[in-house]
DNA sequence: GAGGGACACGGTACGCCGTACGGAGATGGG
DNA sequence: CCCATCTCCGTACGGCGTACCGTGTCCCTC
C-alpha cells in the first residue's frame, strides 16, 4: 500500500524516453533489439490494469514479454522510470476528442474534465497511487494540462486562477474516486466481495458500537448504508462535482466580473 | 509506491485489536509481555511520520523497539493488521477539541472538518497512500465519522445527504493534499530539493515543448510558476476550499428548503 | 573478406522484504 | 511439582529491485 516512486535518477535520461519520438534509428552496430520501450510500457500498463500495482515487479513485466528479467534494464533505467513511462502513456490516452474540453459554457467544460479524469482512473486504478509530486513531464502530461487550461481559458480569469481551478477539479476527483476505487481493488486482491466483508465485520461492529457515543453517526451510518450500499460509485462522484461546479460559478459568473 | 492494503486477516482478530481497551489483564500463563499493542503503534507511526511508508518494515520497527522481528508477530497478525492500527490511532488524534464541529454556522462547522483533515494528512502524510477501501472500522474511524456527520446536522439535510457532504469535503482534502505532499516525500526521499529538480529539469523541458501546440500551457504555466513555484502547500487548498464551500452553500441555503 | 567495437540479452548474486515454523525459557494453576 | 500456556525470536523461504559481468550478434572500417 504504500506510494510507488518514480524516477529518481538522470533527468535527461528520463525526458530522453518520455520524448522518445520517431528517433534516429540510424544503423547502429549490435543485435538488433528485439524489444522497445513501447512494448515493455504497455505490457506493464496491461499488467497493472489487470492486477495492481502490488503485482507489477520487473520480473514479471519480463515474464509477460518472455524475456529475462534483467533484459528490460537495457530499455529502461529502473522501475520508477517505467511507471513514470505507464503514467505518462496513460495520460496520453485521455480526451481522444480534444473538442470536448473547448464545447460549451465553463461548466460543461469543466464537467468534461472531471469525467476525463474520472474515467482515467477507473480505466487505470494504480495511477491513483503513483506519487505525483514531480510528475513525469512528458508529452502526454503537456497535453493534458493544456486541455484542461483550455477548458477555462477565455473566462477573464487571471491565469493564476486558470491554473487553480484545474488543479482544484483533478484533485477532487482524485480524493473522490480513490474510497470507490480502493474497493474494487481490495475485492480483486482479497478474493472477498464487500458484502462479504460486511457480513464478516458486522457482528463485531454490533458489539462495540455504542450508539450514545455516537447518535449521529447512528441515525445516519444505516441510511446512508441502505441507499448507498450496493456502492454506486459515481454517486459521491456526482454529487460533489454539481457542488464544486455551483461554487465554481459563484467566482466565474460573479457580477463585478461582467 | 504501490497502495498499502490493509488488514485482509480474520476480522473479529482485527477488531478485537482496534478495540483493544483496558481488557482483562487477568493473571495467564506465561511470563508477563515486556510489549504491547499501543508500543508497536506509536513506533510505527513515528517511522512512518519520519521516513514515510516506503520505509516501513517489520524489520525496522522491530529494531526501533529493540526486540527481533517475529516478537511483533505476537502482538500483531500482520503488517496489513498493524497499518490499520496506525492509521485508527492517527484519526483518534483528530478533533482535539469536539466543539469545533458544532461551533458557529455549517460554513465555519465545514471548514474546521476540512481543516482537520488537511492537517492530519500534514501530521501523518503516509495516511494518503493507506487504501481506504475497507477502512478499520475502530473507534477512531468512528469518532471522526460522528463529529464530521454533528457539523452538517442540524441543517434540515436528508441523513443520505449528510453522508455524502461529509465524503465529498474529506475527498476534497484528500485530492488537494496529494499533489503536495508528495512535493515534500519526493525531497526527503531522494534528497533534491523541488528547486534542484526543476533547475535540472527544465532545460530538457525548454528543448521539447512546443509553444505553438501548447499555447495555454505556454501562456500559464510560467505565471502560476512563478507565484506558485515556491509553491505555498495551502493555496490550492483554500482556494478550492471557498469554490467547494460556495457550492455546497447553493444547496444548504436554497430557499425553497427555507 | 576480416577484425573490432558497440550493443542486446540475461544469469548470478546481494541485500532487502513479509512471514511460516518451531524451539527455548518463563510463568501461573491444579 | 508439573505441565499447559504464553512470550520471545532464530532460521529459512520465496519474492523483490538491481549491480555486475559474460556471451553472442551485428555494423563499420579497413
Amino acid at each position: 500500500m504504500a506510494s510507488e516512486f518514480t524516477g529518481t535518477g538522470d533527468p535527461a535520461r528520463s525526458m530522453a524516453l518520455l520524448w522518445r519520438g520517431a528517433a534516429e534509428p540510424g544503423p547502429r552496430p549490435g543485435p538488433r533489439p528485439g524489444l522497445d520501450v513501447d512494448r515493455i510500457v504497455s505490457a506493464a500498463v496491461r499488467l497493472a490494469d489487470a492486477e495492481g500495482l502490488v503485482a507489477l515487479s520487473m520480473r514479471r513485466v519480463a515474464a509477460e514479454l518472455g524475456v529475462g528479467a534483467m533484459t528490460l534494464y537495457t530499455h529502461v533505467p529502473g522501475k520508477g522510470e517505467l511507471v513514470d513511462l505507464m503514467l505518462d502513456s496513460a495520460l496520453a490516452e485521455m480526451y481522444p476528442d480534444e473538442r470536448s474540453v473547448v464545447t460549451g459554457g465553463w461548466r460543461a467544460r469543466l464537467e468534461a474534465v472531471a469525467r476525463a479524469n474520472w474515467d482515467l482512473f477507473l480505466r487505470h486504478p494504480w495511477a491513483l497511487h503513483v506519487a505525483t509530486g514531480r510528475p513525469p513531464l512528458g508529452p502526454g502530461l503537456m497535453r493534458k494540462y493544456e486541455l484542461e487550461l483550455r477548458a477555462v481559458d477565455g473566462l477573464g480569469l487571471p491565469e493564476v486562477q486558470m491554473d487553480l481551478l484545474v488543479t482544484v477539479v483533478t484533485g477532487f476527483v482524485r480524493g473522490t474516486v480513490g474510497g470507490v476505487q480502493e474497493k474494487a481493488d481490495a475485492e480483486r486482491v482479497t478474493g472477498i466481495t464487500e458484502d462479504q466483508w460486511w457480513a464478516a465485520t458486522e457482528p463485531y461492529v454490533a458489539q462495540v458500537f455504542d450508539a450514545e457515543r455516537y447518535p449521529t453517526a447512528a441515525r445516519v451510518g444505516p441510511v446512508a448504508g441502505e441507499e448507498l450500499g450496493a456502492y454506486d460509485p459515481e454517486r459521491s462522484f456526482e454529487f460533489g462535482l454539481v457542488r464544486l461546479l455551483d461554487g465554481i460559478g459563484v467566482l466565474v459568473e460573479r457580477p463585478s466580473r461582467g
